[in-house]
DNA sequence: CGTGTAAGGAATTCTGACACG
DNA sequence: CGTGTAAGGAATTCTGACACG
């Protein structure tokens, strides 16, 4: 189910050597919510997908044009509502036509 | 190029919880020339890809069925060598139907 | 042969804070 | 607001070795 793509696998270090943000700018785009690894051990080191490094990378650009973090925040989640209306579509019409009286 | 399964990104404790092996045989199936994870910063930390991951969950199988990891090593390479032939024909054949005489 | 473990050191990551702007 | 940095501690990883079998 959880492809590759989706996996929190990545460590903070490596994430920075694949998106050339600093540590520190990772950290806090996450404390601003446009991120969100996850936490593992007891020491609650951070854990990336692929798909996070791709938003940073996203996020990266955005900042170079000057964009605040609040407005990439919301083009965030416009963009995630939107792959969610897409999927449920998707789906709707997959149930359509498998079953189309229950 | 070089898909999200083949990139070399994740540290071998994780690689631990995903596998469900000891570090100790993980780094030891590398010392056989089972897998090649990357080598990465001053400490010489590794990296391993998603196939490394499932390169290992093969080897486990292998090993309770008390294949010796010289066994285990002649099959990873006779399957590496397969697919080698296998993307070569599939080349072959692109080249053959673009320009049949260059 | 394959794996565990204790050992000492090096590199990574974490948090909260102060700084600048 | 966004980012750098020094600070102290905790967790991770590395290597070489001894142990058992």
């Amino acid at each position: 189910m959880t492809s590759y793509k989706e996996k929190k696998v990545i460590s903070i270090g490596i994430v920075s050597e694949l998106t050339g943000l600093s540590l520190r700018k990772i950290r806090y785009y996450e404390e601003r919510g446009l991120i969100t690894p996850e936490r593992i051990g007891n020491g609650g080191s951070r854990r990336y997908s692929f798909a996070d490094v791709e938003t940073l990378m996203k996020i990266a650009e955005k900042r170079e044009e000057g964009v605040q973090t609040s407005e990439i925040k919301k083009e965030l989640v416009k963009e995630r509502n939107q792959k969610q209306v897409r999927n449920q579509m998707i789906r709707g019409q997959i149930n359509a036509h498998f079953n189309i009286r229950k």
